[in-house]
DNA sequence: ACGGTCC
DNA sequence: TCGTCTGTCACAAGACCGT
DNA sequence: TGTGACTGACGAG
């Protein structure tokens, strides 16, 4: 997930973007969180008996997998605890991929499937842990169980229309959260101001905060450059271009401007632009192609030598593309955002002569980035409640079988970070906080009740009674 | 700091 | 020649508590 | 699945 290499390149090159505080830089903060990556880590990392017997999750006496629920009520209790005030934010229905992409998923996922059969018949305790691992995945009932804790606990959440991220980042942009915590740097394509690293690592280890306006500054790159980069650098939407790592994709941007022109100057040269870089035509144009060229432009295979074709190909690139972004290039990219998570990915859509092609991926990709699907964050607003103390006792001990000292500390605990936050809450009635946040935390004062939109799903606080 | 345990 | 990219491999991905 | 260490390959200068 994420960008490739984008972590090492910005410590490379925007290093002064990178900075670390401490936990208490963050005290009576908001900050949100990606609910469901985090749900995925605690599924994948909270087990037990490698030694021996094949892992397995933690589990109450009906065999329910309560690993995320352990992971997600300590994590919450400790962030609290420390003065941060987290949102946590689920991801909605997943982004539509590039065809191929989930036949590819689900292809992946039965092989591991049919293999970890195979280990348990062998008795291949190794294997039988690996491909169990690969099989895990934060599914809907994963999801519920931990919006239902979130209730109890008085910490609220929202899910997202579709990627959990960006709708952080939009949160952030406008200041209803300080920060968001995510190991993902596709955050950072959303244009987050402040990305925040290690939250996750217990105790005292430095929090690294990725400051997004100086990495800008740093690269020597605008947003939208700075999205194409990532395009070109390779993210979860399309397959990268051979031969083009992090510091050329980044030479390439700055040194061209954007995808099309490095394409235009690139295509001269001996890189591999894989297919669906370019548009393909699915209706042969009538005088522009040679009649013989097949109704699909593939790329340049291995060594031919240099087939007219594929000039050809990289031609009609640079031709479409321009033309498909020229004007109001605003309109093209919400037309193309609309179409990436709208049409099947399959389905081919009308040109502006009504020749029928294919958008090249980058296009979509990058639209995906600019105009995400998601709730207006100015209409979402966050509460933090008392946590229901029975609620929280009948669903952890009696439910799950937690064990109840354990539970009732980290009530405990839950209670004494609430304390602290109202008292912090009237410290900084008398003085405005010091440095330069920006009404950040001072966000919520009416709550305005008319959130409850008729489709955004966000809910908040515990008082379901 | 480490290793066993959480369910 | 140097820098950069590709491939392969190993490894770890949480947090608590008592020692 | 992603990340770092280490590799050889290869293009740029």
């Amino acid at each position: 997930m994420g960008i490739k290499g984008l972590t090492k390149l910005i410590a490379d090159e925007a290093p002064e973007a990178i900075k670390e505080h401490k936990v208490e830089h963050y005290n009576g903060r908001t900050v949100a969180v990606d609910a469901s990556m985090a749900i995925y880590q605690f599924l994948i990392a909270i087990r037990h008996g490698s030694g021996g017997a094949a892992a397995s999750q933690l589990t109450n006496e009906a065999g329910e997998v309560t690993s995320h629920i352990q992971g997600l009520f300590n994590r919450t209790i400790r962030m609290l605890a420390s003065g941060i005030k987290p949102v946590f934010v689920f991801d909605g229905k997943p982004p539509t991929l590039k065809g191929g992409e989930l036949d590819k998923r689900r292809e992946k996922r039965e092989k591991a499937e049919s293999e970890l059969k195979k280990a348990q018949e062998e008795a291949n305790v190794e294997e039988q842990d690996r491909q169990s691992k690969r099989l895990v995945r934060a599914g809907k009932k994963e999801s519920a169980d931990c919006k239902k804790l979130l209730e109890l606990m008085g910490v609220p959440w929202l899910e997202a229309p579709c990627e959990a991220e960006a709708q952080c980042a939009a949160l952030a942009k406008i200041g209803k959260v300080y920060a968001v915590a995510t190991e993902d740097t596709d955050t950072l394509t959303f244009a987050t101001p402040r990305l925040l690293r290690n939250m996750t690592s217990a105790g005292d280890n430095p929090i690294k905060e990725i400051d997004y306006k100086k990495m800008l500054e740093g690269l020597g790159l605008t947003h939208a450059q700075f999205i194409d980069l990532c395009i070109l650098m390779g993210c979860d939407y399309t397959s990268n271009i051979r031969g083009i790592g992090p510091k050329s994709a980044l030479t390439l941007i700055k040194k061209y401007g954007d995808i099309e022109h490095v394409l235009e100057n690139i295509s001269k040269g001996k890189y591999q632009v894989p297919p669906e870089w370019l548009p393909r035509i699915k209706v042969r144009k009538p005088s522009s192609l040679p009649p013989s060229a097949p109704p699909s432009v593939s790329p340049v295979e291995e060594g031919d030598k240099a087939m007219p074709g594929d000039e050809n190909a990289c031609k009609t690139a640079e031709v479409d593309s321009k033309a498909g972004m020229e004007g109001e290039k605003e309109e093209g990219i919400k037309a193309a955002a609309i179409v990436a998570r709208e049409v099947a990915p399959d389905e081919p859509a009308k040109s502006v002569e009504g020749e029928v092609m294919e958008m090249p991926a980058y296009v979509m990709a990058r639209a995906l980035f600019v105009q995400p699907e998601i709730h207006d964050p100015a209409e979402l607003n966050f509460k933090w409640v008392e946590p229901n103390e029975a609620g929280l006792e009948a669903f952890l001990i009696d439910s799950l079988g937690f064990n109840p000292d354990r539970v009732k500390s980290g009530i405990a605990k839950l209670k004494a970070s609430r304390g602290a936050m109202q008292q912090k809450r009237l410290d900084s009635f008398f003085k405005p906080s010091g440095s330069s946040s920006t009404s950040s935390t001072t966000l919520k004062r009416k709550e305005a009740p008319a959130a409850a939109k008729g489709k955004g799903k966000a809910k908040f606080g515990g008082k379901k009674k």
